[in-house]
DNA sequence: GAATTTTCGACCAAAAAATTCGAATATTTT
DNA sequence: AAAATATTCGAATTTTTTGGTCGAAAATTC
């Protein structure tokens, strides 16, 4: 009925549900085979390894953040908006995505080097992103950002800082609130006008 | 420093946490030994098994539950907000309770028995507070309600359709609409009056 | 400084989990 | 409808993980 191509993703699609609650290394076979009502010996006809369906998980997700920032950016005029909007969607994605990062720790360096390599990328796209929604507002004349690269690269190093550690407690952090307090000081600064 | 009774505590409020995330059979001793910052062995010191400390985090678990609801109890005058508050409170605590269960249920009924004692003394206790709400509020003339005890038992039973079994979805439950329809449905009937 | 309490690392057996394999079943092609 | 191909599955195998033990070291108390 469907071709091997959709099963593929329909494997990855219930597969990073568990992953994205239990991590890698929680994550069994069964549970994502079970899940899919299937054999577990099944899912080694579309993928080699639980591995490499970690891999397509991870892809996958980072596509679908990298579009759901796309649509916010473009849901709205206002380069204020735009930038307030597309701060908070990372955010809250980047919150769900820390739970992938779980139990990889230990030793499995390879994952993590993927995940690195991924990361890396999308970072060059965000830039380009607030490169262009910098400049977007200044020539709309609501900011003041002579070289919107440099500033980019501003705004960027400060997102970071909402990328929550595993080993940090995240009740305490009040992601909402740090947020908040970033922006206020993005747009307003801190100096008296 | 510490002795060893606090020291056991510790242990229920670390291994808790863990155990929340993860469920009982995810959950490895390592990790809430790592997360003590302590040698695993060390952990058998204080008790005899991971068993033991589930046990102990479920039984700390129900007080500390326990102990939530008199407060929100007592910190309103209004009958219908008494009612209100409890109920909203007992609901996302059992939500979050709902992932100890998780990963038990294939074959430890041991647990599960151990689980279900507790819960049928917390059952009791709750019948009395819910009886004990309806005849204060009927005495202050805001229910019409006679039977207090039968009543309760009504509303218990109701609650019960709130506590969402593992295999539910949970995202098509929408809880909270629920309850509200079902306060609704407590305070105001369906009767045309 | 002896006795007691507490911690820890190395070790083990058992359980769990990933992966393989060959046979069975379904689907497509000829 | 037979041959070829694609897909599923259960049982078997290998690898890893994990709960728990033990005796020896620290640390603490007496």
């Amino acid at each position: 009925m469907i071709n091997k191509e959709e099963f593929r993703k329909k494997i990855i699609i219930t597969a990073g549900q568990i992953f994205s609650h239990y991590g890698f290394k929680k994550t069994t076979m069964d549970e994502i085979a079970s899940a899919l009502k299937m054999g577990k010996s099944s899912i080694y006809y579309y993928f080699e390894s639980k591995e490499e369906i970690f891999e397509a998980v991870v892809l996958y997700e980072a596509n679908l953040l990298r579009n759901e920032l796309t649509t916010t950016i473009k849901s709205v005029e206002s380069p204020v908006e735009k930038i307030r909007n597309y701060v908070f969607v990372r955010m809250k994605s980047f919150e769900k995505l820390s739970n992938y990062y779980n139990a990889i720790f230990d030793k499995n360096l390879d994952h993590f080097e993927f995940i690195e390599n991924i990361r890396a990328k999308y970072d060059r796209e965000e830039l380009a992103i607030l490169r262009l929604l910098l400049y977007h507002g200044a020539r709309k004349k609501v900011f003041n950002v002579t070289n919107s690269e440099y500033t980019a690269l501003a705004v960027q190093t400060t997102l970071k800082g909402l990328e929550v550690p595993l080993f940090w407690k995240k009740k305490e952090l009040h992601l909402e609130d740090r947020l908040n307090a970033i922006l206020d000081v993005l747009f307003n600064g801190i100096l008296k006008k």
